[in-house]
DNA sequence: CTGAAAGCGCTAACAA
DNA sequence: TTGTTAGCGCTTTCAG
């Protein structure tokens, strides 16, 4: 049985807590509270100090149905294992800092219909833009972006149509480039090693580039082996080794990446191979991580962290309308290591 | 001059254009997009044409208000780059994965006052729960969780008191477990290299347990040396260069994550030491993505996954009541790997 | 099964 | 400088 001692159901409290915690109207309260308009100083400091004493949050849900104005930006990305996309995401967050907007994460597993998904359920937030990975969307949420009405920034990938704004790398052109370097570097039995990519775009965009590059120098892929799963130097081991058993006469191993890359080249140097003579190695996205490995990877830098910031930057922009629809193709650097025999 | 035939200008679609477009009224419009209450399959499919059609995305502002319900975490974290904490998120993801929940992400960069505005920010959303990283938290930040009258589910750590509940291992008991093997094993020449950790709570308390449990076995440290900024295989080779060029007898390394471990222990290996007959290693974590060095570094798991998961389950259990406030360690397992003597 | 009315907690716009 | 009045777009509640 209810004592009449019993405290009140705890409610959250509101502005109008606040407001007769004060005796400051919920207006004024909620001006401090912003720090809008013109507040006297006494007021101000009435009405700062009941707030606190009270523990009140504000309720920004109704503020922004109130205000039409959420101060969120949506960013999508496949994944947050992948090393690449948390350094994206600090790029993101440095140039977020010192504005009002807080960017909120959503994960795809590179799966079309839980992007599809996501979207819709960030969408619904109202966020003030979008910064999602790559150019290949469903047509439903190729549709969302269109009509969302909110800044959209593609990122990572340039090679494609956007929606709106893009800021990222020709993924085609750095397996390009790096199969001219290859083969350049006069290494022409090559093999490739990369993940099962039906639903990584740029990975399978660096597949095709790569190949073209070989085919313009007249080479053909020697071998070539995929996998699935995380990629890890475990990974590139296994890889590695079957390759080699199987086609010992290559001279070049291109990777889909760094981490695969470092497993490989760990095992051809346990393996006593002469590296980059006998074979040559590389990877791809230029990540720090490695550095101190005993030897230096050749790789293409993604340009993770400049993404991140560039997109940021471009939501901004485009969202006071200063900015009209662009693409921002980054250039990355090659950069030979010591897995490359220098020209 | 605005001519008559301009499109209206974009406004964002509301219940009532569906409605108007259905000829249903807004609260069955309402009850159709949300799988409530029942309606005549006839009007439901009406309904959701006319929702497709326009291309209406619901307003969770709005529905939040009125409901008073938000189906966000809040997860709370001091970094993204670190390897760990994409891992608890993993855990987290899979669990509320077939949920009505969604995790929202804030990063403290192990800054308290960081972490409160960023508590601040996410409370103000009236999230459904909170898992927060930890459990050293400023004054405000403690009270803001104790009164926020959500579930709060503190995790990594289980060293303190915490508000609500908690899971996590015991850091100083991890450090203390190392220290017991590596003495078990004979050693008595000991160094560590770790972090400036002021303010990485987990960190320092391993770091304590360590010499605690050394301690208990009569035996001191003989060297150490701290370093700041990301951790990574290079920094790992730098300190350990560093610390076995002035204390060149020193027949172990206890490093504070696995990452300078490994990156001490391919130094090491270039110098052509006996490991582990000569020099004991081991470090922190159990990272998988180091499976494929050439040598298999001693660590401890710290539980990442299996602490995001416990956590989601908690904040879902408590939010419907299910659950009292608990404390949930779990047992890190020591992998001696290759890089200790075994007993 | 469907609809009408009232309000969630806040802020825009105006009035004093 | 401060207060008042209407909503924001949805859901709850209650009445058909």
């Amino acid at each position: 049985m209810s004592d009449i001692s019993d405290p009140p159901a705890r409610r959250t409290l509101t502005l109008r807590d606040v407001s007769e915690a004060s005796g400051v109207s919920e207006m004024t309260v909620s001006r401090v509270l912003r720090n809008r308009g013109d507040v006297s100083e006494a007021t101000r400091e009435k009405v700062r100090e009941a707030a606190r004493a009270l523990g009140y949050v504000p309720n920004k849900i109704a503020g922004a149905l109130a205000s039409n104005r959420v101060n969120l930006v949506a960013v999508i990305i496949p994944s947050m294992s992948n090393m690449v996309f948390p350094e994206v995401m600090g790029g993101i967050n440095a140039q977020l800092e010192e504005t009002e907007l807080q960017p909120v994460v959503g994960i795809t597993d590179y799966l079309p219909e839980k992007e599809e998904k996501v979207l819709y359920e960030m969408l619904s937030w109202r966020p003030s833009g979008i910064i999602i990975a790559g150019l290949e969307h469903t047509d439903a949420a190729r549709a969302m972006l269109q009509n969302s009405g909110i800044p959209v920034v593609e990122i990572m990938d340039t090679d494609g149509t956007p929606v709106d704004c893009c800021v990222g790398i020709s993924h085609r052109r750095a397996g390009r480039e790096m199969a001219e370097a290859i083969l350049a570097a006069g290494y022409r039995r090559i093999g490739f090693m990369g993940t099962k990519m039906a639903l990584d775009h740029r990975a399978r965009k660096r597949y095709e580039g790569f190949v073209e590059g070989l085919a313009k120098g007249g080479v053909e892929l020697a071998d070539w082996e995929f996998y699935e799963g995380g990629s890890a130097l475990g990974k590139g081991r296994e890889l590695t080794a079957a390759i080699l058993d199987r086609t010992p006469d290559l001279d070049f191993l291109y990777f889909s990446n760094d981490l695969i890359g470092a497993g490989g080249l760990l095992l051809a140097q346990e393996r006593g191979l002469d590296i980059p003579g006998r074979l040559g190695m590389a990877g791809f996205n230029g990540v720090e991580l490695l550095q101190g490995l005993p030897t230096k990877l050749a790789t293409i830098d993604s340009c993770r962290k400049e993404i991140g910031r560039e997109a940021a930057k471009m939501v901004m922009a485009r969202a006071d309308g200063s900015l009209p629809a662009e693409t921002v193709s980054l250039t990355p650097s090659l950069d030979p290591g010591e897995t490359m025999r220098t020209v």
